[in-house]
DNA sequence: GCGATATTGTATCAATCGGTACAGAGTTTA
DNA sequence: TAAACTCTGTACCGATTGATACAATATCGC
């Protein structure tokens, strides 16, 4: 009894919702179910791994918008750091200014973790590769583009973290413009620089 | 049939233990039970309030830790940032080099948040304020010194996030000897410029 | 219109959840 | 020694967990 045809696609987003508020073992069938609106029929029709597919798929899905909106950006960098500024405003909408989580670096600092071990380690490396790929188109070194790009990436996650503890979005804001700082779009010799004298 | 007389300061740290692995909706009685070996009735004896009144007192545990590792050097802070240098040793060995996750963080990305608000959200006002009264000691502006802070603390967290998902201790050591870098111990003026340059 | 397929709700399963009750063994106090 | 208190193991509670089975219905190809 199909009534209005279900498409994974549209799923997939509230459940990363549900996965964000309670994480994987709190992420019950049931609360997927309220918030969904799907039946276990449904679910598991779509779904026939049960919760471990539904959060790889989320996972999936995520990867992918990630690939879209900052890897794929990060490897047009052209020198001026432009492709750094996008991502930063990529990453801004993407977790809402602060009141979104990073549900891989929930996933992280959990025993989920180990069930989705590859796809979390991707996630970080695939970011922090393109980063630095990016600054070293920019004129940086190898050495330097790594420590800048995870400082860059580890300064995001942190954020999100501490931005959700004090319940205050102003603290993802801040960071993330102090991070724009680092990088001022105009492409004169300082701005590189600048962000090599504060790399280490 | 007391066999051996348990304290409760000896349980509180496999409790910590026990909700940073599994988070906390993932730390069942079972498995409570298996690594404390203390069975239900135990468990009840020292925490009536149950599952939540063991995880207030892990967090009232490591906000004591804390407040003496961290928060009291600080605030004892002389002007040559020797107190800096203090807590980021404490920190590192807490964090076992980002082997060990902050479970104050951890919490704070799940709902776990709202069940804990006020001592998550003090965790991370404590450190940020003492922090900043420690680099107003040693000469900063109001505003510099509490942009320091939040860099610093966010660093911290995010090292956790992205050593965690890659399994690199590498990356916090590696967010550690930068932060250490950004403070010389050496109190010349030089030291707090070149930070200051860097806040923003 | 007819059969194949896709989608759904309901019922149900064993296992486990957090929590309670309580008797009994040990220790301390009187 | 006797009563009071502390600690512990076991059994048990109703509720919920993730998962399965399956019949019923809607949609699509023909």
């Amino acid at each position: 009894m199909p009534r209005f045809i279900a498409e994974k696609a549209d799923i997939i987003p509230v459940l990363a919702d549900v996965f964000r508020e309670h994480g994987y073992e709190g992420a019950t069938l049931s609360r997927i179910h309220e918030r969904t609106g799907l039946g276990r029929g449904s679910l598991y029709h779509f779904f026939p791994g049960g919760k471990e597919e539904m959060a790889a798929s989320v996972l999936t899905d995520i990867d992918a918008w990630f690939a879209q909106y900052v890897f794929e950006p990060l490897r047009r960098e052209d020198g001026t750091g432009k492709s750094i500024d996008q991502m930063l405003d990529a990453v801004t909408r993407y977790f809402g200014s602060g009141n979104r989580i990073c549900l891989v670096g929930a996933f992280a600092l959990t025993d989920a973790r180990d069930r989705f071990g590859t796809a979390v380690a991707q996630y970080f490396t695939r970011w922090i590769d393109a980063l630095s790929a990016a600054l070293r188109r920019m004129g940086a070194s190898g050495s330097i583009a790594i420590a800048v790009s995870e400082d860059i990436v580890t300064a995001i996650q942190g954020a999100i973290v501490v931005s959700r503890s004090l319940d205050d979005p102003a603290v993802f804001e801040r960071t993330m413009s102090r991070l724009r700082a680092k990088f001022p779009l105009v492409a004169h010799d300082d701005a590189l620089t600048s962000s090599e004298r504060t790399a280490i």
